[in-house]
DNA sequence: GGTTCATTTCGCTATATGGCGAAATGAGAA
DNA sequence: TTCTCATTTCGCCATATAGCGAAATGAACC
């Protein structure tokens, strides 16, 4: 029960969410993802914190940036139902569907100078 | 977007939870509702008037009492796969199976006795 | 028409949560 | 080792939400 409401308080946010889709492209780094909703890192850093300790996300550490992406097939059976659930409801929603366009401009930017501009808030 | 969040808003709650739970056993009346959580009428009325605004559940009236269901096949995607996704993911719980056991005393107990009981506090 | 009573609404309090900026962290570069 | 800088943690404020009791609602029964 612990898990399942860890999951479900991890989706009842609508920043949340829009990351959660967002990494359907492919893992992003903290930057990209604070460039995208356009808020503050520290806020973005603590929503990848909710969604970590949920299971909806994992992460990895590359140079000095920490990549975030969605877990694989062999995350738990309420973890992937969530993530296949909201995907299927929400994927032709107008918002997420700009903030797919907006994620390919972004993954064509280079990496440092989206940094430079967002890590300096 | 604004319809899914009401969903995951609505789930993001243990209470809301288990009433969902609850009632797939079938129909249920607030007042049977309250005795199971051993909730204030008000705030189990509250609780379910926020599943309903999400579509995650039904109401109809009859004689004395407002009855809640879950919805039927034809309800939205979004509302079906939630409630399946739900419930596969936490019908093993040591809470819903409780809960289960207790709504099966309480429908053998006469409603307006329960009722007597509930709705007086 | 008035009464009864299950349910809902209202008003309130306590707690939880989202947002930011500043400071801390800590891994890589120099 | 020292510096740099992306990320995280901390402290704070504003808002949202769960809980209750009291009052309002409104349909059924007399």
């Amino acid at each position: 029960m612990r898990e399942f409401m860890s999951i479900t308080k991890a989706l009842a946010d609508k920043t949340r969410v829009r990351i959660l889709m967002a990494l359907r492209g492919g893992e992003l780094c903290v930057c990209q993802v604070t460039e995208l909703m356009g808020m503050a890192p520290s806020t973005v850093s603590k929503h990848l914190a909710i969604l970590f300790q949920a299971g909806l996300v994992r992460s990895r550490k590359a140079d000095r940036w920490v990549y975030y992406r969605l877990p694989d097939k062999k995350a738990p059976a309420p973890v992937r139902g969530a993530l296949t659930w909201a995907s299927k409801a929400i994927e032709r929603d107008p918002q997420i569907i700009t903030d797919t366009r907006q994620i390919k401009k972004i993954l064509k930017t280079d990496l440092s100078e989206i940094c430079k501009r967002q890590c300096k808030k």
